[in-house]
DNA sequence: ACCGATTTGTTCGTATGTATA
DNA sequence: CTATACATACGAACAAATCGG
């Protein structure tokens, strides 16, 4: 069952909030909210957006990280795909 | 009998892992893997190296700072010796 | 060259829930 | 029931990088 791109955090369900922003993100991508190549919603966005702390947000993140569907810039962004070949 | 400070975490043992650990990091420090003042590997790093959670390791400080081994600044690291004089 | 704002990176502090011996 | 261990979550502080002016 895929996960709705709209869903919410539920704080007291079986999973725990940071697979759900994982699944919720995963879908927004795929839906098209953020393009490949482009910059997803800061952490702080998130935060403020799904009510969670940043250190959950940035452990969903990581898990989109391990996946190859993002990669993260310091002091830039989290960008939807993958490092462009040589990015030292 | 002193610790090796090369010994490994015994999760099947008659002593804790947090006791275990314990040991090992001072016979580390003994040893000059950390000198004074600089500060000893991260608990993430500690958390990798042995195996251990998170709350492992932080209890196996604990029984550092108690001992007045090292002392630790939130947001910073763990350091070796005691908290400079005035540190408020 | 500098500064301020924004953003990600790192680290420790604290608390809760679950599982196990 | 207690101690231990692990996973998770939120909070806080600071560092580092980027970018605009």
């Amino acid at each position: 069952m895929p996960t709705d791109p709209d869903a919410a955090i539920d704080h007291d369900g079986p999973v725990t909030p940071y697979r759900q922003l994982a699944d919720i993100l995963k879908a927004r991508i795929a839906r098209g909210d953020w393009r490949l190549g482009r910059p997803i919603a800061s952490e702080t966005r998130l935060v403020q957006e799904y009510g969670l702390a940043r250190s959950t947000v940035r452990r969903a993140i990581a898990v989109l990280v391990e996946e190859g569907v993002v990669w993260t810039v310091q002091g830039r962004g989290t960008y939807v795909g993958q490092p462009p070949a040589g990015s030292a």
